[in-house]
DNA sequence: TTGAAAGCGCTAACAC
DNA sequence: GTGTTAGCGCTTTCAA
């Protein structure tokens, strides 16, 4: 009687069963942001971390969101929050370090957008490789620069470099919209790719999109102006991320034999 | 000596804590989500979310994000992870009764964009009044139309719709793009405003953008075409969303008189 | 000052 | 099966 009554609006306390059960339902997304950071970096993990979090609801864990100093990032909420799982998305490679020894081993850390040489912890990201690739497969056009999204991570920026097999002066690293305006005068007509929509907003500003192809690496291509060019990933960053962390969790650590994973864009 | 050692790298259980202090460290941030939204509905709160996670953090707090279904939105998380403050966003008024249920009296919780008639709730929106009177009054330009952004609150598109001043025929909510389409070409040539920068980027694809004036809700005017017109609320909303929850954190839900706080626009 | 002990709300392990 | 108990890692209280 009383007992049904309390049953029915009972509410566990999940800190308590934490605490006993040692696994505190809790995964983390640990996201660096600079301070002074143009708005196509601050949009750009929206859209991976709202459907990230739509579904590890949905399997039953809560998402902590949680923004990192670039500089000086402080990791204690891993270890202090006794996360079950953690995502760290745009790391530097000097700052790895920190990370590796702020997380008790066993604890599945998933790396994002970064390229970073430690087995011991995984990594998500795009496959620019098959991407620029696939774009000149694919068409006949011939692009004569890139506008690179200005990663944290300095190994990724290379090998994005490398992807596209263009020469350093073909190619422009995100900074500000003065940059970015003084890189598009001097290839005004040229045909060039753009990585992430929210960069192509910006390059829209000073020259004619119809000359951009976008890869589209923020999820949103429906931003775009409609005479752009566009190379999408889809959903598919979100669903790898997600897959890999249950496969991590439930086979204590067992992942994939490669601690890379590249994540194909759709059939353009 | 061991003790020092041990003291070194002692790191604090957050969950016993919790526990024992009745105090969980964490705010909530819990946000419907439509499931077929356009994208300019996934974008509207990044910034928000992004610069109230670093406020809180700053202050020690750490923050849970967690995705409404806005039909039937889940919201056992606020008992069982004992959050100390939640934040709700964009809420159906019909489903708000489920969301005092699911809160314990005490804990302090805020509503934003949302018009909820019931004190005991604290509520946070932008002053659409306010917006629309000094757009009128520092311009000499007739607005004809307005387009505003789907909000899952019906009291607040009707306190937004009457702001406006504009009657039925004048007024479009965001749907989708065919229906935004349609209603830009009834209205082709004649000056409009529209509420939300990414809401804006959809009509520029069909209207020449230095017809629209966007009330940039979204903190993001540079994402706007050059020529489009702006009025903006620069950072306000997530500084006073956080103000707020530390004065109802502090003085025990001792809050304003009111319990609405209306976010001015910057001196445009 | 320093130390021991109780107890927060749960689960797991053990007894009955 | 059903009931009791120990203990997760902390903070707080009360004793020495």
């Amino acid at each position: 009687m009383l007992d049904a009554a309390k049953q029915l609006n009972y509410v566990p306390n999940l800190a308590a069963r934490s605490l006993v059960k040692q696994k505190s339902g809790l995964i983390g997304i640990l996201i660096n942001r600079a301070e002074n950071e143009g708005f196509w970096r601050q949009f750009r993990y929206s859209q991976f971390i709202n459907r990230l979090e739509q579904l590890l609801s949905g399997y039953g864990y809560h998402v902590v969101l949680f923004g990192l100093d670039a500089a000086s990032p402080k990791l204690d909420i891993i270890s202090e929050r006794k996360l079950d799982g953690v995502f760290v998305v745009d790391v530097k490679t000097e700052n790895f370090h920190l990370i590796s020894s702020h997380f008790s081993v066993g604890v599945p850390l998933i790396v994002v957008d970064s390229i970073i040489d430690d087995a011991l912890f995984y990594k998500v990201n795009y496959d620019y490789l098959d991407a620029f690739e696939t774009m000149q497969a694919t068409t006949s056009v011939q692009y004569e620069y890139v506008i690179i999204d200005n990663f944290n991570n300095k190994e990724l920026l290379e090998h994005i470099a490398f992807a596209s097999k263009l020469g350093p002066d073909s190619i422009h690293i995100m900074q500000n919209d003065q940059a970015l305006e003084l890189f598009l005068r001097k290839h005004e007509h040229k045909k060039g790719i753009i990585l992430n929509e929210f960069a192509a907003i910006s390059a829209a500003k000073y020259v004619d999109p119809a000359n951009l192809t976008v890869i589209c690496s923020a999820g949103c291509p429906e931003i775009l102006p409609l005479s752009a060019g566009r190379f999408t990933f889809g959903d598919r960053k979100p669903e790898a991320a997600f897959q890999l962390m249950l496969q991590l969790l439930d086979n204590s650590m067992k992942g994939p034999d490669s601690s890379y994973i590249h994540v194909k864009a759709d059939n353009n």
